[in-house]
DNA sequence: GCCGTTTTCGGCCCGACTGTTTTCAGTCG
């Protein structure tokens, strides 16, 4: 019989999470937070947690006890948990699905299945029509009218955007509602403002001397579909984009404490909380009160805030409760890379392929952004949809790239190429012509639903070419539509070490690849990473600002990546 | 189920809103 295939942080945390919810539905107290903490930790661990499970180490992660560390042991040598099997069976099935159902939670859930034996969405929306639901406990008219809203809702929207796609015009609306009179200050917040990969609605807060003048405007905005609500203080609107955009406005002397309020994650407020609590204040939206003598003590800024608390300054990139805070409390926080820290972009195409532009109008473009090189890396021969250069074409490119650099002052176009990782793990360019470039990325651009060994074997293979430089677009995932390719990432990540050859943040909206995890993850085995816009365009180039987000988003800092030095170090650091 | 610069037991984030309720449970962010 085959050895039970190797579980993952992810699986086991996925087991956990599982747990959470289910337990959740039975109404059970605390419990479901410290599984949540617990999967959470799980899943940013740098080790694979076979390896700390050997060497006895479980308990030292940060929310797991001696009772979670059985039940890790246990997934961890029979690939199950018998407690959520267990929980599974006692829950009457459909009941998560339910509470997934805005307006309805676990209690409710649990009475629609258990009164009228409903399973899922279709069942309810059947039964709220013909009436029945308002005659449950705690169910009135209103709230089944509620209920077949809500389920019209989830079928037409649930989508989220992806951050490229909105934060342009997120911030061009912030722009413009700044340039009122009476405006004090106004600022993104939400997960846009933490830079998430995808964002579900846009929140924007603000301090004005005339909040009626603002939520006036606002909902006067030329891009607006239409308005959801508008109080004194509070507004909501539509975009055409099918965006929602929520605008609040606050006094001045509350607007930090809401500022972090309103920015989140919900986890980091509930840490930050309880923090407060452990020194006897109490947080909220409206600012920090002494819960012994019922002063509240005002911030001037988010740094202040934090200050009373006793932590470290918290960048919004990093406020997920993924261990921001005990490190923010010991003052090891990592001096995230700063967003203009990029000194080049390291993965552009032109016109020779797929890109929109000349070789010298992305340079010129670069040169606007305050850069001091690019390295122009066209597709090879492979992918043929892309239009991919051989090796005739390559020569024929360099030669006008050495044309360009002479005429360029203080900037420089590196010769590149992004390579095609075939099946068997070759590149479709001869090392010959490799060594001649200045930047090799290798990327797999099809195929990426082989297995797992296959796979890691595949992409072991390139990256022990001695020409290649970076792993492109490494897991080769797409947002909200293709899952990353099955490898065994450790591995991967070791050799990469080892072969110095840096992985790739690549900006583009929809892959933001290396995600913030990985990244973190990555680092913590010593990886060194590049960030490319993959631009297809001179526009493109901007995609930058979103690479060094998931870096920030990674916890990764300057040193850590490679495109943030200067042009001499850059080219000793790809020739070594 | 975890955890300790008050604690090894007794805590565990906070406020607002909604709808169903005669004083509050459930849900949400």
């Amino acid at each position: 019989m085959d050895p039970p295939s190797p579980i993952s942080n992810k699986q086991i945390a996925a087991i956990f999470y599982d747990v959470a919810d289910l337990l959740d539905i039975k109404s059970v107290k605390f419990k479901p937070a410290a599984y949540r903490r617990a999967a959470h930790e799980i899943e940013t661990l740098a080790e694979d947690i076979a390896l700390t499970s050997e060497r006895g180490k479980l308990e030292e992660i940060p929310g797991v006890g001696s009772n979670l560390a059985g039940k890790i042991r246990e997934i961890l040598e029979t690939g199950r948990l018998a407690h959520l099997e267990k929980l599974k069976q006692e829950i009457p099935r459909g009941v998560l699905e339910l509470s997934e159902i805005g307006g309805i939670g676990p209690k409710k859930a649990l009475i629609l299945t258990r009164e009228l034996g409903i399973t899922d969405r279709e069942e309810l929306d059947k039964a709220a029509r013909a009436g029945k639901v308002r005659g449950l406990p705690g169910f009135g008219e209103k709230s089944e009218k509620n209920i077949l809203q809500s389920i019209r809702a989830l079928k037409s929207t649930g989508r989220r955007f992806l951050l490229g796609d909105i934060l342009p015009a997120a911030e061009a609306i912030r722009k413009r509602l700044e340039m009122l009179p009476g405006i004090q200050v106004i600022s993104l917040a939400g997960s846009i403002r933490r830079r998430k990969e995808t964002i579900g609605d846009v929140d924007i807060l603000a301090a004005s001397k005339d909040p009626e003048k603002l939520i006036t405007e606002f909902c006067l905005l030329p891009e607006i579909d239409r308005i959801l609500g508008r109080g004194p203080t509070k507004s909501s609107i539509i975009l055409t984009s099918g965006v929602q955009v929520d605008l609040r406005v606050v006094d001045k002397d509350q607007y930090w404490a809401a500022l972090v309020y309103f920015t989140g994650s919900k986890d980091h407020n509930i840490a930050l909380r309880r923090r407060a609590l452990d020194r006897n204040w109490k947080l909220n939206e409206y600012g920090i009160t002494s819960l012994s003598d019922g002063t509240m003590l005002k911030a001037q800024t988010e740094q202040d805030l934090y200050h009373m608390l006793d932590l470290q300054y918290i960048e919004p990139e990093l406020r997920e409760d993924r261990g921001e805070i005990e490190a923010a409390i010991k003052g090891t926080l990592p001096s995230i890379v700063p967003y203009g820290a990029v000194k080049g972009d390291l993965h552009v195409h032109s016109a020779w392929s797929d890109g929109k532009h000349s070789i010298r109008e992305l340079a010129e473009g670069a040169k606007v952004l305050g850069y001091e090189y690019i390295a122009v890396c066209d597709h090879a021969w492979n992918p043929r949809i892309a239009r991919g250069l051989d090796e005739t074409a390559i020569v024929k490119q360099q030669k006008e790239i050495e044309q360009i650099n002479r005429e360029l002052e203080g900037f420089m176009v590196l010769a590149g190429i992004e390579c095609n990782i075939d099946p068997d793990g070759n590149l479709d360019i001869g090392n010959k012509i490799l060594g001649d470039l200045d930047v090799v990325v290798a990327s797999v651009h099809s195929g990426l639903d082989m297995p797992k060994a296959a796979m890691t074997a595949r992409v072991l293979t390139a990256l022990h070419n001695e020409q290649v430089n970076i792993l492109g677009h490494p897991t080769g995932r797409i947002i909200q539509q293709g899952e990353p390719a099955q490898m065994d990432f450790p591995v991967i990540w070791d050799a990469a070490v080892a072969q110095a050859v840096a992985l790739e943040i690549n900006a583009a909206p929809s892959r933001l690849d290396l995600s913030d995890t990985n990244c973190r993850i990555a680092r913590g085995h010593g990886t060194r990473f590049s960030i490319g816009s993959d631009a297809k365009s001179v526009e493109n180039l901007m995609f930058m600002e979103l690479g060094v987000a998931t870096a920030r988003r990674g916890w990764l800092e300057a040193g850590d990546i490679i495109n943030t030095v200067p042009l001499r170090d850059l080219l000793r650091l790809l020739e070594s």
